[in-house]
DNA sequence: AGCACGCCGACT
DNA sequence: GTCGGCGTGCTC
């Protein structure tokens, strides 16, 4: 609790620094850090977040702040210190990042609506208006309020800012502040107490009597739990509050966004690995930060040695952070998590409500949860005192958020760990080359599980070299006779199969046969799919799209021939195939209408389908036991992108794709289609050898100082003008070596590479040009980007964006 | 982010 | 001559 007059504020909007205002004193003794605060700044009021307390405020008069928005806390004070290591590191307004933390629908701010006046009426019953202003009230008028910045983007009109203007000078229409409300509230429901010795005495209906008896036999008794008995309940209650007999409380409830029980389970007898491993980590437990990794290949039984270890944390009244890769559904491991733990987990996850996300975030503050798990958003939750962090699939690229703070969860929970003296595992099948040379570095201890708890093999890879198929026709250059061979075999033996493409859609490159022209988007610098199901040509980037039908857009042409092939396409050649085969797709295109994901996911368990064609959305954190063969249809697409990780993410993701084979009893077969055979991320993925995969990547990376043996920032800079995005992007590169060039014992260890125009010149209208920096220390990229920042010549350009990657992941 | 203040082009 | 464009700077 803050005693002092004055406290220090991160208010959620892009500034730089903090600011100090005045407590009102009713408002006194109900400041804590943690807690928003409705703030004044400048003319408007915003949401902030109080920091601290602060004894006085010399240099300027303080504002008082408005209201406080919150009875508790909404993280720990303890967790300040991590948001601002955060700000500092990725280059983030600090307020922004504790936004960035919470649950999304909390803040608030003013938003300018505009109203239609009496006179506005008036005039427009009279028919008074000039036909802009007409438009202008209607469209006002069909909402009864309307911010502006909608009636703005709304309009096709260039000059609203002055009819706006106009209007509000002649009274037609008024313009004012609106607090903007949010949809996510905590949810409260009524409670009922018996009361003896009612003030009045009221007649009492059988009803009455009997809603009186049954809150008499409970100490209380919620209305939704009457209403189970009693249908007409709310209506009842009021009369029999007011007479006396009963008293209704609102109290707190949380929404469950669980969904389907999970049975509880029984902790298995573990195997000597992972005794071992659980055995080394417990030593550890209360010997402050220990970073480790845990290399363990699929079915080793990673999930147990987690749980273990988080019973233990939890007895020793502890708290625990479990992070798990985002999948469009509930994960295997949370799963098992909720299975062994039951109540005393909360959980994190995209696809909560704003409302049940409030609600997780809540229990996990007041304390009545001990363990979180979920996607990366999770790494911020709001423990105090957190014993261990787990983060499962360290490799998966859903660690890092793309869009506004860029933070990377796994970087993150080793940080938080740190800050927190308490140990964290990384765990994978296949770890990054960022872990692995933490690793070698001894930076991290590795911590092994080497064969797999039911002690069946690994399946067994064969490799189909694609090129021997180049000029085959028909279904052969897709799926060759080895694999549907194979798919015959497994079918008649009554086995599932699983075929794997990482391209969705039907034709991926659709070219026009007369003037060569590949048909691409409007509005992005990339080829169009067609999407047979949806019978349209589609911008994956943009989400424009055309009719099937549509002419060539550079010669007017009707001729365009459907090139390349995606899961549609797969899907439908082996329904030619295997016509008695029964056939799912799992893709975004078929998982995208609410329970589709459940519907397929039941379908494949309930071995109601024999062939199941999908992206990578099928390699991840699902459990599918009777999948025998998978079928890799082309396993180079994801080498050849611009992007140093993308040898990196292929073996990643061939060696997850196959271990999906063989999970059950018997042994599984994966036939990998490639046209290089002989490339190393292929042979170390057919052996499924993490450590051949590593030890070749590593010389590769060392000889161009790519991370891990280097840091790396990536500006990048876009906009609707071509010329404009250009010369900004090339200011920024001048004033980069010129504050570099300032620091003489600097200048050789960072490198600038760039502008250049990035690999997608255009997305969604917008040009895009990149500047990279790479430094062996983190610490001199990032203070030359805070000086470039800061740096009087660049200031932001209207029309133009900068945006600050660190540590980047996609490199487009 | 949003809003106010301050300087240059096309119009009553 | 002004109106209204938008570039620059600040918000406790």
């Amino acid at each position: 609790m803050i005693q002092t007059p004055y406290i220090s504020i991160a208010v959620s909007l892009p500034v730089m620094k903090s600011y100090t205002y005045s407590v009102p004193d009713h408002l006194k003794g109900f400041c804590s850090p943690g807690m928003r605060v409705l703030v004044p700044f400048g003319n408007r009021r915003v949401t902030g977040y109080i920091l601290s307390g602060q004894k006085d405020c010399k240099e300027f008069k303080a504002k008082k702040i408005f209201d406080i928005l919150d009875d508790h806390p909404l993280f720990p004070e303890s967790e300040i210190s991590f948001f601002k290591w955060i700000a500092g590191y990725y280059i983030h307004p600090l307020g922004e990042v504790i936004k960035s933390a919470l649950p999304s629908g909390l803040d608030r701010h003013d938003v300018s609506h505009v109203f239609v006046t009496q006179h506005g009426q008036d005039y427009l019953n009279a028919g008074s208006l000039t036909p802009g202003e007409e438009q202008v009230v209607e469209f006002i008028l069909q909402r009864q309020s309307c911010a502006v910045k909608q009636l703005k983007k709304n309009s096709k009109n260039i000059t609203i800012n002055a009819l706006i203007c106009r209007m509000e000078k002649e009274d037609l229409i008024t313009v004012s502040a609106v607090l903007k409300k949010d949809g996510a509230k905590i949810k409260k429901e009524k409670f009922i107490l018996h009361r003896d010795g009612p003030k009045t005495i009221i007649r009492m209906s059988k009803k009455r009597k009997k809603l009186l008896s049954l809150v008499k036999g409970k100490k209380e008794i919620s209305l939704t739990g009457l209403k189970v008995h009693i249908p007409t309940a709310p209506a009842l209650i009021k009369p029999l509050a007011e007479a006396g007999y009963i008293q209704i409380i609102h109290r707190q409830v949380f929404r469950d966004p669980l969904g389907d029980p999970v049975e509880p389970d029984t902790p298995p007898k573990l195997t000597s690995e992972q005794q071992i491993v659980v055995k080394r980590v417990q030593e550890n437990l209360t010997r402050g930060f220990a970073p480790y990794l845990l290399s363990g290949v699929t079915g080793s039984g990673k999930t147990e040695v987690y749980m273990r270890l988080v019973r233990d944390v939890v007895e020793k009244g502890k708290s625990v952070i479990v992070l798990v890769p985002e999948i469009s559904l509930i994960s295997q491991t949370e799963r098992r998590f909720r299975a062994r733990f039951g109540e005393k987990i909360a959980v994190i996850h995209s696809s909560l409500t704003q409302g049940e996300l409030i609600d997780q975030w809540h229990k996990i503050v007041l304390e009545k949860v001990s363990i979180v798990i979920g996607a990366r958003s999770a790494v911020f939750a709001p423990f105090k005192n957190i014993g261990i962090i787990i983060v499962d699939e360290e490799h998966d690229t859903s660690y890092k958020q793309e869009t506004g703070l860029k933070y990377n969860a796994r970087d993150l929970a080793v940080v938080r760990a740190k800050m927190n003296d308490c140990p964290v595992i990384l765990g994978s099948a296949t770890p990054s080359v960022q872990s692995y040379q933490n690793v070698v570095m001894k930076r991290f201890e590795e911590l092994k599980l080497k064969t797999r708890v039911n002690r069946h093999p690994l399946p067994r890879i064969t490799l189909v070299d694609l090129k021997k198929y180049k000029d085959a026709r028909g279904y052969d250059r897709i799926i060759t006779p080895k694999l549907s061979k194979e798919i015959r075999a497994c079918l008649d033996k009554g086995n599932q199969a699983l075929i794997f493409l990482n391209r969705r859609g039907f034709a991926t490159f659709p070219v026009c046969m007369d003037c060569g022209k590949s048909l691409s988007c409007k509005y992005c610098d990339v080829t169009m799919t067609l999407h047979k199901g949806r019978n349209e040509y589609r911008c994956h980037f943009c989400g424009y799209g055309r009719p099937v039908n549509t002419k060539c857009p550079a010669c007017n042409s009707s001729k365009i021939k459907p090139l390349g092939f995606g899961t549609e396409k797969v899907e439908s050649m082996l329904k030619a195939l295997f016509p008695d085969a029964r056939l799912v797709r799992m893709d975004q295109d078929s998982t995208s209408r609410k329970g589709a994901t459940i519907k397929i996911l039941k379908s494949i368990r309930n071995r109601n389908v024999d062939i199941i064609v999908g992206t990578q959305m099928l390699a991840k954190g699902h459990d599918f036991p009777s999948i025998t063969l998978v079928g890799v249809i082309c396993a180079d697409l994801s080498l050849s992108f611009p992007d140093f990780r993308a040898g990196e993410r292929t073996f990643q993701l061939l060696a997850q794709v196959a271990g999906r084979a063989g999970r059950g009893e018997t042994i599984g077969k994966v036939i990998m289609q490639t046209y290089n055979p002989d490339h190393f991320i292929i042979e170390a993925a057919k052996k499924q050898n993490f450590f051949e995969f590593f030890q070749n990547e590593v010389p590769y990376r060392k000889a161009l100082l790519y991370p891990p043996f280097s840091r790396m920032i990536q500006l990048k800079i876009s906009g609707r003008n071509f010329a404009k995005v250009k010369a900004y992007a090339a200011n920024v590169a001048d004033i980069l070596k010129i504050v570099l060039g300032n620091e003489e014992n600097q200048k050789h260890m960072v490198q600038i590479l760039g502008p250049i125009e990035a690999p997608i010149q255009k997305i969604s209208s917008r040009f895009r040009w990149q500047i990279f920096l790479k430094s062996p220390s983190s610490v001199l990229v990032n203070r030359l980007v805070k000086s470039m920042m800061g740096h009087p010549k660049v200031t932001p350009k209207s029309g133009v964006s900068l945006i600050v990657d660190v540590d980047p992941y996609s490199l487009m």
